[in-house]
DNA sequence: GTCCATTTTCTACGTTGTGTAGAAAATTCT
DNA sequence: AGAATTTTCTACACAACGTAGAAAATGGAC
């Protein structure tokens, strides 16, 4: 599938953790105060990219099938295809597909999973 | 972590299927034959590698802590450091620990596995 | 102890993915 | 139409990977 670079990997966070689709201008600016925020807040005003940039990560997101765009709307808006739950588990069933022997991966999977998870685990498998 | 192209990933194939430790020489000449088999054992005798090639590759392979190498004896000996099932595991981890919404994670991971895979995660948490 | 065959290390080149952005083209606003 | 904004095109640097030759190291034969 598709593996993601870190500035892919922020566009998505930005536009997993926003509900509307945003424009590559409100990314940029996104971007610009997350890694400030990361730097500490003193004075270093976080790098911030130029548009293009925002503009080629999101093509480049958009191509792997990762991304949407409007194109109707004068700035194109874009938002992820799938939420990141989805996604998220998506590469857990890949690497799982990607191994003949699924039990077991399964098996060392479950042994290594905290408690609280494997709590949530057995809910969800007991419904069905 | 360390995700693999498709020799190092052909590579580790082979060192996670055999249970014992393999040189290099021996690695290159399995990876000749499962190619021809690859092709269609008509002729085409599949593309046999450098060893310096196989050599290249698993030192990248030891680099990235996935494979352990005897420097005692003269051909050295390589081997994985973890099963196919535990590094898979380990991946599904990762993934699952790259999101921040962990139950929302889990939750479209069950929903998405088959139905002897679900039995599978039953009988390995335990409780119904 | 020297020479040869085998093995390992070093160095390198081509390709692809990603971060980055300027130049140019397209579109909209006034 | 002209100016401002937005998008596309093109490009470059850098890292990872597939690939392997040249050179160095090692072990065995004589």
């Amino acid at each position: 599938m598709a593996s993601l670079g870190e500035l892919e990997r922020a566009v998505m966070d930005l536009l997993w953790a926003g509900q509307e689709a945003a424009t590559a201008n409100k990314l940029r600016d996104l971007l610009a105060q997350d890694s400030a925020a990361a730097n500490g807040i003193a004075g270093h005003q976080g790098k911030d990219l130029a548009v293009t940039t925002v503009l080629t990560v999101l093509s480049r997101l958009e191509k792997k099938g990762l991304v949407e765009r409007e194109r109707g709307t004068r700035p194109h808006r874009y938002q992820a295809v799938s939420s990141r739950a989805d996604h998220t588990a998506d590469l857990m069933h890949e690497a799982l597909g990607s191994a003949p022997d699924r039990e077991a991966v399964l098996a060392r999977f479950i042994g290594s999973v905290s408690e609280s998870e494997a709590a949530t685990l057995r809910k969800l498998l007991g419904k069905n």
